[in-house]
DNA sequence: CGATTCGGAGAACGTACGTTCTCCGGCGAG
DNA sequence: CTCGCCGGAGAACGTACGTTCTCCGAATCG
């Protein structure tokens, strides 16, 4: 190749970047990041030693690779879903996240959620990870509070729902791989309902007395 | 002493594990529990290697007996802060549960819930801590749902709202240490006002269209 | 065909862990 | 005072980690 900044090898490192990937997220979802060493991934790559520190400077940044990588996934996967139902009613649109989080929770590797398990067990000693852990959950956020705005409430109203359905949404992704049922996406939609219908019907805002 | 099963002896390894569950419970909780070395916690407790040992057979055992004291520890803080509420009206006593939630979230050595964390470090890999953490989140959620029985519901219906705070509650348990604040418990308060309306006005048993 | 360069496999290195063992000083018994 | 036991401090051991280095075969180029 003539060019030695866009040739075969380049492609070579993405690759070996996206096997790693691809490899390290399943494995530290499975059993904890701490708990899965280089080789074990390395194995699982396929990708030689060389070139795994070639694609990555160390661990830690893998770590956060992975995160990242699976906050795509997830957007992407989140946004799929939605667009499979486009034509449904706005409120229908908010409630189907409770649907998508019922055919995650139905998954057999689920194990909750990867950035809260990833922050419970690095937490801000970590800060490249616990900045990818935030960074996720707004983006999350952002997807209900985006789903909520064509419900046609005042943008306090719509803040205050999205945010409440993230927190039952969260409350979800804790919950069920701690009982181990999917029904729990359910129930956490059963409240977004109660949630919707509220702040549809009345102003809904504050806590008063 | 003349009894060398009752003896100071005994007594002694008594404070060891107290020590040690004390210290270790503190330091698993704010770093992690694989981050945190047997040596961390002799240095912290003050307990010589060797007393280590004959009070905990293993990291493992120490573990598990961090969270059990840190089960009971919660149990019985909830149970003050409701006894201190005993006149107030059942809807304002299950709400309590989440100013109880504020406290907690406001305190700064604050880091999400224990067990949710060591669930998503381990999960089934630690079959004992596996265990624990399902049987504080039992215990939690059977809190909820006495207090739920005071609001006079169908035992259907009792359940179902029980399992929605409990829903709600864990939501703004891993949702505030991600964000950093305290107010996710007030929200999630407003959440839980909304259900226990909903609840005490209509039946609200499954989700119907 | 010979020389050189590249990359793969895994050995090697330094560190840190969980756990056990050794040594030594103090204290009670005779 | 001497002996023997107990317990504390920390060295030691085996393992496993993250990361780097060495060696060797294969492929490339003249």
């Amino acid at each position: 190749m003539s060019d030695p900044s866009r040739g075969g090898a380049a492609i070579d490192a993405d690759d070996d970047r996206a096997s790693l990937v691809a490899a390290a997220s399943e494995l530290f979802y499975a059993h904890g990041i701490q708990a899965v060493g280089m080789d074990t991934v390395r194995a699982a790559s396929g990708v030689p030693l060389k070139r795994v520190y070639r694609a990555f400077r160390s661990k830690d940044d893998l770590v956060e690779a992975t995160l990242r990588d699976r906050d795509a996934g997830i957007a992407a996967s989140v946004r799929r879903f939605l667009d499979a139902r486009s034509g449904d009613s706005p409120t229908e649109r908010v409630l189907a996240v409770f649907d998508w989080l019922h055919e995650w929770f139905a998954e057999d590797s689920f194990r909750g959620c990867a950035f809260v398990n990833a922050f419970g067990e690095l937490g801000d000693d970590a800060a490249p990870v616990a900045e990818a852990v935030r960074d996720h959950k707004r983006a999350f956020r952002s997807v209900l509070r985006r789903l909520v705005d064509e419900l046609g409430l005042s943008a306090d109203d719509a803040d205050a729902l999205a945010e409440r359905l993230y927190i039952v949404a969260n409350g979800a992704m804790v919950t069920a791989p701690i009982t181990g049922s999917p029904a729990t996406a359910a129930e956490a939609k059963a409240v977004a309902r109660v949630l919707v219908e509220a702040a549809t019907v009345r102003p809904a805002s504050g806590a008063p007395g």
